[in-house]
DNA sequence: TGAAATACCTTTTAGTTCGAGGTATGTTCG
DNA sequence: CGAACATACCTCGAACTAAAAGGTATTTCA
């Protein structure tokens, strides 16, 4: 994963891409700065991780993706096929399971 | 991190651990069954993930631990030191955040 | 002209979880 | 007694992946 720091992150950006595109078709650059915007900046990805997440949902069925030419420059939008959907679905209960997992853990009395 | 499977696992296990281990003593073989419980049965880490992530932190003075004969078995007790509060408290700010961003970007209008 | 924003992309690195495999002792049960 | 199982420790190798840094090219704005 990481290098060391902020951990908790396997699986996220895959999750949010995903939940993303099924509300609209996006193309990268611009999902960079949703991820910031919908998680209230508490999560910021680099392109460096959007691309190489994007090409292996591509690659592997779960998007379809097509170039559109808009103000001169190439975007390359991506949209949720049905294996993208099932997916979603499958990453959302995983989330939530853990979630709920880790939450029962830490509830209880606070710290010596 | 594992296999493909179940990702969101990523510092995971050292927020558990440690969790656990600020509110007393356990060993590792204990620590296995009590991961289990205290996340309904939603968490199930094996001794190979245990064990390891337990010499880490001992390594890097989280945790010290402490030989003891029970049973006439040999079992190691880990406690917390001050420097593994003070990761406990970062982890779980750390782990706060990103589930608050999770939890806000998946909020809203259910999928097609 | 030059800087910044837009837009795409790849490569390398560094972890880290997980499963499988291995040792040894105590307990239970037929 | 012997077998099976639970307890208790541990290591190694494989697979996956987030992040940083670096790279190209065009448009917009001072």
């Amino acid at each position: 994963m990481a290098k060391s720091n902020p951990p908790f992150m396997s699986g996220v950006p895959e999750l949010l891409l995903l939940r993303l595109l099924d509300q609209q078709e996006m193309y990268g650059y611009e999902l960079v700065r949703s991820i910031r915007k919908v998680t209230d900046e508490a999560i910021s990805l680099g392109e460096g991780v959007i691309y190489p997440v994007l090409h292996s949902l591509e690659r592997n069925g779960s998007l379809k993706s097509k170039r559109r030419a808009v103000a001169g420059r190439t975007r390359v939008y991506y949209a949720l096929t049905r294996k993208g959907r099932d997916r979603l679905q499958k990453l959302q209960t995983d989330w939530r399971r853990i979630q709920g997992g880790v939450a029962n853990a830490l509830e209880g009395a606070a710290s010596a």
